[in-house]
RNA sequence: GGCCAGGUAGCUCAGUUGGUAGAGCAGAGGACUGAAAAUCCUUGUGUCGGCGGUUCAAUUCCGUCCCUGGCCA
């Protein structure tokens, strides 16, 4: 695990040359095809040398969930550890690997249709007025979220409408949690935060650079694509998308695009803190690799030992 | 060289009829159950360009100097 732009990749092939794993991507944006360049997915080379999973399987204008990821995540860990092999889970998404690990309610799934009834409720009234309807339904949830959090009020809602019966009861059941692994948590994170900003800032001048606009030109022509489907709110692809709609010029498009993957690696920085059991390495270390490969080692090698 | 407009938070700027100042953005911290690279919450002391003067009190008025932009030579 580790926030944008702290060399996962490098690190996951480095681990992938020495182990016998296939990488498992965790990662909500790379999910999609033809979200390259942005996502800096790793390449056809990376590819050809180690096993992915979980890339591209799904085109821009459609969308995906954390539930999804779970079953997916869970199926392809079953191949790979039938074939003999280990995953090597790699990504910055932590809702994904949490939901991975720790499971979910059984909660009904997302209803476009229900959503875009939602939507209209909130475009005529605002959203305040949608959460004081959730606490007529459900008082318990809107109690725990602000009446601007647009996307949870949604939610919450959405399984109401749905099930008749309020959010609150589906999560207070026990969860049922089926994950038969033994995870080894290891994070990437900077010692100094100053230095990813660097590094943000290049690697997103390296993405203008490498044709991110004229991918998500390409894009927007071969998908019939709208600002507001979940991948065009992906970092980068939401600015250059009003870079495209000229709204922003292209030093407003560098400077929005830099904020928001520093903004995003904020927030990853703040899952990883909160999360238990796992071992943290400085990303900035020149053999960042080479300590995590030795610490793997170490672990696997007591797993072993334990049976 | 002359005239004009500015110099206030990291950036863009507001404001104080004289009682040491506040927005947006950025930054920081936090939350997170089928959109999560999403969504939301909290967080603003800075020689108010320098130096003098007037005043009980100056970022605010006066003088002077410096800097930036524009116009005229």
């Amino acid at each position: 695990m580790g926030p944008t732009a702290s060399g996962k990749t490098g690190v996951a092939m480095r681990l992938a040359r020495e182990l016998p794993c296939e990488i498992i991507n965790v990662d909500s944006a790379q999910i999609y095809k033809g979200m390259d360049i942005g996502t800096a997915k790793p390449g056809p080379d990376l590819l050809r040398r180690v096993p992915h999973n979980l890339l591209d399987v799904i085109e821009p204008h459609e969308s995906y969930s954390a539930a999804r990821f779970r079953d997916d995540a869970l199926a392809a860990m079953r191949e790979i550890t039938e074939r003999d092999r280990i995953p090597l889970l790699v990504g910055g998404t932590m809702l994904y690997f949490k939901s991975l690990v720790e499971g979910l309610s059984e909660l009904p799934e997302a209803d476009p249709m229900i959503r875009l009834v939602i939507d209209t409720m909130a475009e005529e009234q605002g959203w305040p007025a949608v959460h004081a309807r959730l606490r007529q339904v459900d008082p318990e949830t809107a109690a725990r979220l602000s009446p601007n959090d647009a996307q949870r009020i949604q939610r919450a809602l959405e399984v109401y409408y749905i099930s008749s019966k309020p959010m609150s009861d589906f999560l207070k059941k026990p969860k049922y949690v089926y994950f038969p692994y033994t995870p080894i948590k290891v994070a990437l994170v900077p010692g100094d935060r100053e230095k990813l900003h660097d590094r943000i800032a290049r690697r997103f001048d390296a993405m203008l650079e490498g044709g991110l606009v004229a991918e998500l030109k390409q894009l927007r022509e071969e998908f019939g694509l709208e600002a507001s489907m979940p991948s065009m709110r992906c970092v980068g692809y939401r600015q250059a998308w009003d870079y495209l709609e000229g709204r922003i010029d292209l030093a407003g498009l560098r400077e929005q695009g830099i904020a928001a993957t520093r903004q995003l690696a904020k927030r990853q920085l703040t899952w990883l803190r909160s999360m238990e059991g796992v071992t943290e390495f400085d990303c900035l270390e020149q053999d960042v690799a080479e300590l995590v490969l030795e610490y793997l080692r170490r672990e696997l090698e007591a797993l072993v030992v334990s049976g």
